[in-house]
DNA sequence: TGTTAACTTATTTTT
DNA sequence: TAAGTTAACA
C-alpha cells in the first residue's frame, strides 16, 4: 500500500495526525470523527511508509472489543503477517503478558492468576476478618474501592496515609490484602497495571530493553487512563531522557471521560501536554455520525464544562430533525411512550435494530422491558447475561486456576467441597489453622496432611477429616501432573471428570443439563484456545477469561432494540436514540450533586448519550417516578435547560424549564410546611393483591422479566407478602423472590 | 443441606 | 418495592 492510497480517504486533520512526524502527538477526537480510523491508519502508515517493523509498535485500547476491531482494520491495511507481530491489546492484557515474561525481574512466579472483582472482595473480607474488623464498621466494598483508588494512583500500602480513623483502618486492610494476594500468587486487575508501571520505572535494565524494542506507542481513549496507565506509557516512551523514543501517539476526548470513579483522570491530557511540551495537537471536529442539530445540541451541553479544549463539531450530513423532548407523568408512561414511538416507526419501515434506549441506572430498564414485552417489541439488554459469572463456569475455572496455581486460595475455598466431599466448614477451619500455625499456604498444609505428616500437634484433624483432605489433595496433584500432558480443552475434561464435578452437576435434572451445557460452552472456548498441543493454552485461557467483559460480545446484528446504560453506550452509535430519565437526582445522579467534578462528569455522560445518535434523538423525563416503592415528584434535569430552544421540536423548552426550577422551591416549602401529608396512594396495590391471589405453587413454570424462565420450588405466605423460591433455568440459580414483580405464568 | 424468616440496601462497572 | 444476604431452623 502506498502513501497516496493510505491517505486518500482521510480528511485534512486526520491526515495531519496519520502522517505526523515522529514525536509525541495528541489527537483530540470528537464523537464520530473517525478516531479508530486515525489510529489504524497511523499504524499502517508507520509500517508502510515509516518502515517501522510491526513488532516495534504497541497499540493499546481499553476494551477487548476495541482491540478486536482495531486488529481487523489494521489487518485490512497491512496484511495478516505484519499484524501478527504487532503488539495490540488492552492495557491489562499487555501488562499481564509483560509481567509473565518478566516474572523473574519481578521476583514472582510466572504462574500467577488474576483475581476478578468477586475474588477481590473475598480477599478483602478475609483480610478484614484476620484483622478482626467488623464489616459493619467498614464495608468491604468501600474498603476495596479505596484500595483500588490508591493503587490506580500508584500509592502502595506503605504510603497509604490519612488522618482519619477510617483511613487508618483501610491502610491496614490494604496491607493485609496485598499480603494475601501474594500468598495466593495472584494479582488483581489493578496490580497488572501498577506492577508493570513500577517495573518499568524502577528496573533500568527492563526499561531499556522495552524502550529499545517499542519505538512507537499508540493509546486509544486516552482520556480514560488512570495514573498507573499513564505512568506506564510515559515511562515506556520516556518523556525527557535523551535516548528515549518519545513517540507517544494518544487519541482521546476529554468530553467523553466517564470513568472517574474507576480512577480515570481526563487531566492526563493536561499532564501529557506538560510532560511533552513539544507535542503536536490535532483536533478532529468533523463528525461522520450525527446531524448538525445533534452536534449543536451536544455542544451546547458540553460547553458549560471547564478545563477542556473547546471543539466545534460539524458535519456535512445536514441539519436533520429537531430533538424531541417528552415529559411523562411517570416512569410507566415514559416507557410506554418510548415503546409506542418505536412501534410507530417500525410500522413505517424502521428496523428494531436501529433504536437504542439509554438510561443512567440499570433499575430503569425494568419499566422499559415491561413496556416492550407488552407490545411484543424485540429487545436486548446489554450487560444482563454474564456467562463467566455463572456458578458452574466459575467452579470449572476454579479447578483450572488451581491446576495452574495451587496457591490460589480463593479457588481453593471455592471448590474444596464442590462437589461435596465431606470437607465442611470444620475441615476448612482446621486446614486454615494448621496453615497459620506452620506459617505456610493452605496448599502446603494440604500436602503435609496428605503425606501423613504429624498434623500440627495443636490442631485437631481427625482421621476422617484427614482422609477427605488427602483425597482432595490427590485430585489437585493429578490435575497438576496432567497440565503438561494435555491441551487445555482436554485438561478441562480431565478436571471435571477427576474431581467428580461432571457427575455431580449432571444430576439428571433439567437444570443440571443446562448448567452442563454452559460448561460445554466453556469447553469449546478452551479447545479453541489450546488446540491440540499438550500443555498449551491454560495460561492464555485463564487470562482471557479473567479479562473479558460483557459489552465485549454485544451482538451487533441482532434485530432488536438495544437497552443499555449510558456507560455501556460509549463507542456505539444508533440511528435513533432515546435518552430517558432526564431528571434531577437521576441525571445528574443524586450522588454527584454536591461535587463539582462529579457533576461535570454527569454532564459528560449526557453528552456521550446525545452523541450516540446518528439522526434522531428523543429525550424524556417523568414528573413523578416510583422510588423504592413510593411515587415521588421529580424535577426535570438542569441539563435539559441547556438544550437550545431552536433545536427542540414542540414544547418542553425554557418555559417549562423555568417552571421546573422554581418547582424546587415549591417542593421544599411544601415539604417543610406539611411533613405529615398523607403518603400518596400506593401504586398498583390492587395489582399486587391480585398477583398474590393468583397463588403460584410448587412446580409452576414462570417467567421473570430479569431472570427468565424458571420453576417454582416452594411458596410461603408471610405477612401478606409472598415469598417464592424459584429455580431459574437459564441462569442456573436458585432465587428467593419476595414479591411477584413481573412474574408471569409460562 | 435446604428452607424459611428477617434484615439491609438501593450508581455507573472498559479490565 | 425488590432483591440480595444472612441467621435460624428443621
Amino acid at each position: 500500500m502506498d502513501v497516496a492510497e493510505l491517505l486518500a480517504d482521510l480528511n485534512e486533520p486526520q491526515r495531519d495526525a496519520v502522517a505526523a512526524a515522529d514525536g509525541p502527538l495528541l489527537v483530540l477526537a470528537g464523537p464520530g470523527s473517525g478516531k479508530t480510523r486515525v489510529l489504524t491508519h497511523r499504524v499502517a502508515y508507520l509500517v508502510a511508509v515509516g518502515r517501522v517493523e510491526p513488532w516495534r509498535i504497541m497499540a493499546v485500547t481499553f476494551t477487548n472489543k476495541a482491540a478486536r476491531e482495531m486488529r481487523g482494520r489494521v489487518q485490512a491495511l497491512v496484511g495478516q503477517e505484519a499484524l501478527h507481530r504487532l503488539t495490540l491489546g488492552t492495557f491489562h492484557a499487555i501488562c499481564a503478558r509483560l509481567l509473565r515474561v518478566e516474572s523473574e525481574a519481578m521476583g514472582r512466579d510466572p504462574d500467577f492468576v488474576i483475581f476478578d472483582q468477586d475474588d477481590q472482595l473475598l480477599v478483602v473480607r478475609r483480610a478484614m476478618q484476620e484483622l478482626g474488623l467488623d464489616d459493619k464498621r467498614l464495608a468491604p466494598r468501600s474498603a476495596l474501592g479505596a484500595i483500588s483508588a490508591a493503587k490506580c494512583e500508584l500509592i502502595g500500602p506503605g504510603e497509604y496515609g490519612g488522618s482519619t480513623y477510617v483511613h487508618e483502618l483501610i491502610g491496614r486492610v490494604y496491607d493485609r490484602y496485598q499480603r494475601l494476594l501474594r500468598a495466593s500468587n495472584a494479582l488483581d486487575f489493578d496490580d497488572l497495571l501498577v506492577d508493570a508501571a513500577r517495573l518499568l520505572r524502577h528496573n533500568e535494565e527492563v526499561r531499556r530493553r522495552y524502550r529499545r524494542r517499542y519505538r512507537h506507542v499508540l493509546v486509544d481513549e486516552f482520556q480514560d487512563t488512570n495514573t498507573a496507565q499513564y505512568v506506564f506509557v510515559k515511562t515506556l516512551v520516556g518523556a525527557d531522557e535523551p535516548d528515549a523514543p518519545r513517540n507517544l501517539f494518544v487519541v482521546g476526548d476529554e468530553d467523553q471521560s466517564i470513568y472517574r470513579w474507576r480512577g480515570a483522570d481526563y487531566r492526563n491530557v493536561e499532564r501529557f501536554r506538560r510532560d511533552f511540551p513539544d507535542a503536536g495537537v490535532v483536533l478532529l471536529e468533523q463528525s461522520y455520525r450525527s446531524t448538525q442539530t445533534i452536534l449543536d445540541a451536544a455542544r451546547a451541553v458540553i460547553d458549560r464544562n471547564e478545563r477542556r479544549t473547546p471543539k466545534k463539531l460539524w458535519t456535512q450530513a445536514g441539519t436533520g430533525a429537531p430533538l424531541s423532548v417528552f415529559e411523562a407523568r411517570d416512569g410507566d408512561e415514559e416507557a410506554a411512550y418510548v415503546a409506542g414511538e418505536i412501534e410507530r416507526a417500525a410500522r413505517s419501515g424502521a428496523r428494531h435494530g436501529e433504536f437504542a434506549v439509554m438510561y443512567r441506572t440499570n433499575a430503569q430498564s425494568r419499566a422499559l422491558e415491561e413496556a416492550f414485552l407488552r407490545r411484543g417489541i424485540p429487545y436486548q439488554l446489554v450487560g444482563a447475561t454474564r456467562f463467566y459469572d455463572r456458578r458452574e463456569i466459575k467452579d470449572a475455572i476454579a479447578y483450572l486456576r488451581l491446576t495452574q496455581n495451587p496457591l490460589d486460595e480463593v479457588s481453593l475455598g471455592r471448590v474444596i467441597n464442590v462437589p461435596p466431599r465431606g470437607i465442611g466448614a470444620r475441615s476448612w477451619q482446621a486446614l486454615s489453622a494448621l496453615a497459620a500455625d506452620l506459617g505456610v499456604p493452605r496448599w502446603t498444609a494440604l500436602q503435609a496432611i496428605a503425606a501423613g505428616e504429624p498434623a500440627g500437634a495443636a490442631q485437631r484433624i481427625d482421621a476422617r477429616m484427614a482422609k477427605g483432605l488427602a483425597a482432595f489433595h490427590a485430585v489437585l496433584q493429578d490435575l497438576h501432573e496432567a497440565r503438561e500432558r494435555l491441551p487445555v480443552g482436554e485438561l478441562l475434561d480431565f478436571a471435571l471428570d477427576r474431581s467428580g464435578y461432571r457427575d455431580w452437576l449432571r444430576d439428571g435434572t433439567e437444570e443440571g443439563d443446562d448448567r452442563w451445557a454452559n460448561v460445554m460452552e466453556l469447553h469449546a472456548v478452551a479447545a479453541d484456545v489450546g488446540g491440540l498441543v499438550p500443555g498449551e493454552g491454560l495460561v492464555d485461557l485463564l487470562q482471557s477469561v479473567a479479562l473479558v467483559s460483557e459489552v465485549d460480545d454485544l451482538a451487533e446484528v441482532a434485530e432488536r432494540v438495544t437497552l443499555l446504560t449510558l456507560h455501556a453506550a460509549k463507542g456505539l452509535e444508533f440511528p435513533t436514540v432515546f435518552l430517558v430519565g432526564l431528571e434531577e437526582h437521576l441525571l445528574p445522579h443524586s450522588r454527584s450533586l454536591d461535587d463539582g467534578e462529579a457533576l461535570a462528569e454527569e454532564r459528560r455522560l449526557f453528552y456521550v448519550g446525545l452523541t450516540r445518535a446518528r439522526s434522531k434523538l428523543h429525550v424524556t423525563h417523568a414528573s413523578r417516578r416510583n422510588l423504592f416503592g413510593r411515587p415521588e415528584p421529580r424535577e426535570r434535569s438542569r441539563f435539559l435547560d441547556d438544550l437550545p430552544q431552536r433545536l427542540v421540536h414542540g414544547r418542553g423548552g425554557s418555559r417549562a424549564g423555568r417552571a421546573g426550577r422554581s418547582d424546587s422551591r415549591f417542593l421544599d416549602t411544601r415539604w417543610e410546611r406539611s411533613p405529615a401529608t398523607p403518603p400518596p396512594r400506593p401504586a398498583g396495590g390492587a395489582g399486587r393483591v391480585a398477583a398474590a391471589g393468583a397463588g403460584f405453587g410448587p412446580g409452576d413454570k414462570v417467567c421473570h422479566p430479569t431472570f427468565g424462565l424458571g420453576v417454582v420450588v416452594s411458596s410461603v405466605d408471610l405477612d401478606g407478602d409472598t415469598q417464592v423460591t424459584v429455580a431459574f433455568v437459564g441462569a442456573g440459580v436458585r432465587k428467593l423472590l419476595q414479591s411477584y414483580a413481573g412474574l408471569k405464568r409460562a
